[in-house]
DNA sequence: TTCATGCTTCGATCATAACCGAAGCATCCA
DNA sequence: TGGATGCTTCGGTTATGATCGAAGCATGAA
């Protein structure tokens, strides 16, 4: 009928619930087989098969074989920022699966965003470097100031960003916090770096991360209020 | 079944082709009558209301009751931009309803993208743009320079942005040209001057920009390789 | 080889919702 | 007032696709 790209067909990919769970699902960022997903979702494993298919055909997802399991994840950084947008509007439109954010008390501190921080303390580690004048606004997107540089060079004990040609600073509305934390490429690293310094570890089946006693005070030590 | 925003909800809601057929020509910018949208999405006018009536309840479209006609348009900007970020990677992934790009030459040369100049037009413009220094990449995003405020103020009788907190430059992937156009409170007001100094001049039926020989020629003045 | 596990394909069932014809409301015009 | 237009509501048909049981294929273990 029209011209132009054909959003309707990928939109209805992402509009059935048992799609939109296994992607949500994924948004953890690590790579689940199709039975975890199916659990996720709440269908049998054939179900989940032939949605897993026709995700991987639109181009959401991606697989690797390994063994006899074959996992899956979201094919790019590129969907994870589409489902980002859409979960930002549709929490913004009020549309909650549920309550007003994740239930668990664990969820709502501190969990992972595809691969970066959320929740409180990522709301609150992204405000602080924005006070402190390591990141600033400009038209709305975040940049990496040179004080932020520095200072991102001593804690991650790397360049920031390095060769990729991904977003250094985005910003990623956090639907249980109803603001903003940090993600992009900074986000991602600040999150790998507080995991290798042992502050904080992935709970092996969900999206919430632990930390330790002793990381969460070395966190509010460097980014409190 | 899961916490988080219901992403299903609204995917759904443009997933339908019907529904994604009018939203795309919402895209448009301006408001269209029930009826308008019927022919657009080619169906008869009791599919379309109910479908319309969906959308709103959605928040994804308003409507503007005006005598005995009724106009819809997108709810927000917000809107706008999920659509073209779905715009963005349907095209992306190849996902087109027809060829690569809009079939119609004129469309392909010069439209509308909601609110600014897309197409050849648009790309050369903001290219011109970003080799003069007006515009500079930071982070995959697009920030107006000092020299590019100038010129803004000096080129549209205003200072560019005021008080509004959308965001100033955009960057907007363009199907047609499968390359970036400018979009964003800058892309509106270089579009508005444009046509507000009789360069061109909307096509009144469609998204179709046309300009005038006097218009092209002071726009490539301006905006020469 | 034989068995178990993880996953996919096949076939059939069933529910959702897209669709249109007809009728019902408004609004505007004469 | 009567009639035209724009749109919505109602009712019923139909098609798409989401789902699962059962069988089929791989892979790896015994």
């Amino acid at each position: 009928m029209k011209d132009g790209p054909d959003i309707a067909r990928i939109a209805a990919l992402i509009g059935d619930p048992a799609r939109a769970n296994m992607l949500t699902a994924l948004m953890g960022g690590r790579a689940l087989t199709a039975s975890e997903l199916a659990q996720e979702a709440g269908i049998t494993a054939q179900t989940a098969s032939s949605h897993l298919a026709r995700l991987a055909e639109g181009g959401l997802i991606g697989q690797r074989r390994q063994g006899r399991h074959r996992y899956h994840q979201l094919a790019s950084a590129e969907v994870a920022a589409l489902l980002e947008a859409l979960m930002g509007f549709a929490a913004g439109a009020g549309h909650l699966r549920r309550r007003p954010g994740p239930r668990d008390p664990a969820m709502r501190r501190a969990r992972v965003c595809y691969d970066h921080l959320a929740g409180e303390m990522g709301t609150i580690m992204f405000e602080s470097m924005l006070a402190r004048g390591h990141l600033v606004r400009a038209d709305e997107t975040i940049v990496l100031t040179d004080a932020g540089r520095d200072f991102a060079r001593a804690f991650l004990q790397a360049e920031p960003g390095g060769k990729s040609r991904a977003p250094l600073c985005r910003e990623c509305l956090d639907w249980s916090e109803r603001r903003s934390h940090l993600a992009g490429q900074m986000g991602r690293a600040m999150l790998g770096r507080m995991t290798d310094l042992g502050w904080a570890r992935r709970q092996s089946d969900s999206r919430v991360i632990r930390f330790s006693p002793e990381g969460e005070r070395q966190f509010h030590a460097m980014f409190s209020g």
